[in-house]
DNA sequence: ATGGTGGTCCAACCA
């Protein structure tokens, strides 16, 4: 089973590069985040088309998160109990009996800030789903936008970053809480390149200069990280005209 | 040292 994770900055505008990367990787799951849009206006005919099964936990301009499979996504569930939230992040089903979570995780805007105490609480809320989904399925993969870089390797300035946002000790804190649930950081069992990066800033020219991070995460439970035969990065739909700052993030598994 | 870009939607917020 193939697995991707792609934060696609609005599905209205990406959904042709969606298109164009189903077909040339065909992936056997995709999800999505950032489609900021309606589950309503969520185009799940056009990948019915494209031989996809689609469900979306959508919201008018902000967030929103979909799970695209080859087989029929079943049991549902978008949100994390006990944690009231209208911003649509969570999107959980189980496909050919591999339960699939997608999360958007909040920016956080700045250490301290408003917005970063809700991202750190919001992780606390994760914790208890994650530790919940751990104990009910056996293969479960947890993938999205993570909005935090594991370690320095993940930073294409180290020093410069610091400890701001999405590197802060208290984010990397909530990630490591999550691992040691029993997840693990798939990409990392590999050999990967240096400087591997799954987001580039549109400000200051990131991308030409490879000025990144890789935040969006694949984290597998023990049984499935067993079975994991590869994990890479897909730089190139951030060379496509009009790109998402994220690129698509991929694990196979031998389930 | 400052400001850069891009999406949503048309002012201002978010990333």
């Amino acid at each position: 089973m193939k697995v991707a994770t792609w934060n696609v900055n609005s599905l209205n505008v990406r959904l042709p590069h969606v298109l164009e990367w189903l077909g040339s990787s065909s992936p056997d799951v995709l999800v999505l985040q950032e489609i900021k849009q309606t589950t309503e206006a969520f185009p799940a005919g056009t990948f019915a088309e494209a031989g996809y099964h689609a469900m979306a936990s959508g919201q008018k301009t902000y967030n929103g998160v979909a799970i695209l499979s080859r087989s029929p996504p079943t049991d549902p569930v978008t949100d994390m109990p006990g944690f009231d939230d209208p911003q649509r992040r969570v999107l959980a089903a189980t496909v050919n009996g591999v339960r699939v979570v997608n999360l958007y995780v909040p920016n956080g805007s700045e250490v301290g800030s408003e917005k970063y105490t809700y991202k750190l609480g919001w992780l606390k809320a994760l914790k208890g789903f994650l530790a919940n989904e751990l104990g009910a399925f056996d293969k479960l993969v947890v993938l999205g936008d993570f909005n935090i870089a594991p370690d320095d390797r993940d930073v294409y300035d180290p020093e410069k970053w610091g400890d701001a946002i999405l590197c802060s000790p208290p984010e990397r804190a909530a990630l490591r809480e999550l691992m040691d649930l029993g997840l693990t950081d798939v990409f990392r069992q590999f050999d990967q390149p240096e400087k591997a990066f799954s987001w580039w800033d549109y400000r200051a020219a990131g991308f030409r200069r490879n000025a990144g991070l890789r935040i969006d995460l694949i984290l597998a439970s023990p049984v499935l990280a067993g079975s994991c035969s590869a994990s890479y990065i897909d730089r190139e739909p951030r060379t496509w005209d009009r790109p998402s700052d994220h690129t698509p993030v991929i694990a196979e598994f031998s389930v």
